[in-house]
Formats: structure tokens, sequence, C-alpha cells
DNA sequence: TGTGCAGTTCACGCGGTCTTGAACTATATG
DNA sequence: CATATAGTTCAAGACCGCGTGAACTGCACA
């Protein structure tokens, strides 16, 4: 909630100097901030997002030095959030010749990893619940005073789980589905002398 | 992460005085945990999810003090769970002729709060991302100086947006669809003196 | 070997959320 | 009406995750 959407003064559209590095311009501004809220709201990093965005919208790549600057945070931040993406496959990390720093480059798979990451977080988790439940129904059984119809609200909570697992799936399968017949599009034409 | 899953002393099985009001069962203690972490993995708090799974268990309708006991919470958190939990619908508040206390019941629906909810903060939160992004394309088309490429890229951000948005409509749908097939199986034979 | 810059790691502090506990209101009972 | 018990509200505090900034590593170049 910092920067957020201040509309820029009526001014200078044409104030771009060249030493005017680490300004957004107000559409990117917004657009980056976008891209942070949705996937915080996915329960990453908001920084991630607008890293991720930031790098997309550029098109060619950034030094962390840049990053740093155009979204104002700081050294160590940015080398982990950039760790963080790379990890994920939605950055890469290039060495252009005669350059002496990384330079980072937003690959088009956002959604990737997205649906990796909650596949992942879906495996284990989800799992783990199952394995509770299961858990906790072969106690009850175990005892000899449990009544009847407890142990019948048991079972039908672990079909629950099992069904909500299985709409899960059936949600990450479709949309990355969905999403990578977008990808291919993107790809195409995605203009820009991207090295 | 308090009393999480200390299986219960080697001993007393039939420890069940009738003095003894407060304590769960072990495979109770269990499930109700269980159901505490899923729904706080989607966003919920997780006692709201361990009061749930008490009174679904349980069958019949609890008080809010008993509630209390057996989950070890403070009064004033139970009322603001009850309340919250009530105005999704997920428990019922009865009033049993002759008590001087409300009880409270689980509704079988705890997947109805889980999408219905999910379903509002869709509703409000990617529409206004959709918002955000279009208000940057505007801008950006309005100035005289933003490359060609970029303003491709954020039309195909744009898109990109579009696309989960219908994903994400897609799995509310048929999770909701999937689940209630199940939830006809729970009521019809949902033992229990129920009242 | 020394200097400088890119990059990493991590203890700390800030900001936010959840829970508590106490003061308060409402309701039933004698 | 007095008293007790159920229920609500809210300020204070516990707790947790994130980003910061400083110390550190590694590498290039002289």
């Amino acid at each position: 909630m910092k920067g957020y959407l201040w509309t820029g003064g009526p001014g200078s559209p044409a104030s771009k100097t060249p030493a005017m590095e680490g300004r957004l311009a107000p559409w990117e501004a917004i657009a980056v901030e976008a891209v942070g809220n949705v996937i915080e709201f996915w329960g990453f990093k908001r920084n991630q997002g607008r890293v991720w965005a930031l790098l997309y919208l550029r098109g060619d790549p950034l030094t962390a030095g840049e990053i740093e600057r155009e979204l104002d945070l700081s050294k160590g931040g940015v080398s982990m959030l950039l760790r963080d993406l790379e990890r994920w496959g939605v950055i890469q990390r290039v060495r252009p010749p005669q350059d002496s720093a990384w330079r980072y480059a937003a690959e088009t798979d956002l959604v990737r990893m997205v649906t990796h990451v909650i596949e992942e977080r879906e495996a284990g988790f989800v799992a783990r619940i199952r394995a509770d439940l299961a858990e906790a129904r072969r106690l009850a059984e175990s005892m000899s005073d449990v009544p009847r119809e407890r142990l019948k609200r048991l079972e039908k909570m672990n079909t629950l789980a099992e069904h909500v697992e299985r709409a899960l799936r059936l949600f990450i399968k479709t949309s990355r589905l969905d999403v990578s017949a977008v990808l291919t599009v993107f790809r195409d034409e995605a203009g820009a002398p991207r090295r």
C-alpha cells in the first residue's frame, strides 16, 4: 500500500531525462501494483508479483539494482525475491556478454508458478489432512464406546475431504490447460528484443 | 499449534466420569485439528474450523460454554467465532425449550461457507484487478511515447487475468456441484437425535 | 594483494492479525 | 428489584511474517 496509485502530477508527461532512472511511469505503477495484489491474494508475497510484473512489462532483462530502484526495495529483499522467482521458473537469469552484472527476464508462465505452488501446497497438505482424518477414524473405531452415528459423521468428513481434493485437482488441471492456450499466444508474438 | 496431537496417555480409556466435561477424546482432537488446518489453509481462522468440526462431530447442539471448555478458548473469542459462523450459515443457533442458554448446531455445508466466501472475495477482488489493468492500459495508450510492444504485453496481461478469472469461476461452480452431491448424502442419514 | 561492486545471508523491528480478559449489556430467576 | 448467568464488545497484548540494512562472501580488475 505504499506508493499505490499516485496518478502523477498533472504536469510533466515529457519528463524523461536520461538521468531519470527509478521512477515508474504511472501506468506501469498501476499494472505492477495490480499484479502484486493478485499474487498476494494467491498466497505469495506481494513483491514477488511486483517484480515479475515489472520484468514482464519491460521486456528486456533488468539488473537487480534497477529493480531495486524502480520498485523501491532493499538490496537484500530483491535478492531473495529473485531467488524465489527463479527457483519457480518464472524468471530467468541471464548474463549478457560484456556485462558485469546478472540480468533477469520474465518468463511468461506466472501461471505455472501459481498452479505449481498451489499444487505443491495442496499435495503435501491435503494429503496430510486426509491422513489425519483416517487416523482419527482408526482410533475412534478401536474404541468400544464411540456412538455409531459419530463414527458415521467422521466417515462423512472423510469423503467430504476427498471430494474437495478432487475439485481442487480439477481446478488446477483445467486452469493449466485453459491458460496454456493463452501462453502460446503470449510466446508467438512476444515482441521486443528479448535476449 | 497449541495442543496439537498429544495422543493421549496410554492409560485411561475408560476415564469417562460424569464430571469430566472439557476433555476431547483423542480421535476427536485429531479430527478437530485437521479441520482447523484446512480451514486456515483456505484463508479463514483456524478456530472457526475447530468450532465447526466439534459441533459437527458431536451432532447435538452445544452451548458456548461447552465449546469454550472443550476447545480451550476464551469466552469472548467463542462469541465472535460463533457469530461469524452463524452469519455464514454454517452453524445454527437453537434455543431448546426449558434451557436458559443458546445452543449451536453444525450445518453440513461447511463447503458452502468456503465456496461462498471465496466467491465473494473473488468477485470483488478480481474485478478490481481487471479494472486496474484496464485503467493502466487506457493510460498507457494515451501516452505518445509508450513502445508498441509494451502495450502488447499489457494487453496480454489483461487477457491472462480474464482467463484466470474464468478458471476460478469454473472451479467454484464445479466444486459446488460436486459437493452438493455429497451433501445430500450427508443429510439423508445424518444419524443422531438432531434437534 | 588491495579496492570496489554484485550478490547473499540473517538478526532485528515494524505492521498486521488473532486471542485474551475485563468491562459492559441483556436476560432469566427468586 | 436484586442477583446470577449468558452473551457482546473492545482495548491491550501475544504472535508471526515480511522487509530492512548491515555484515559478509565472491569475483573482477589493477
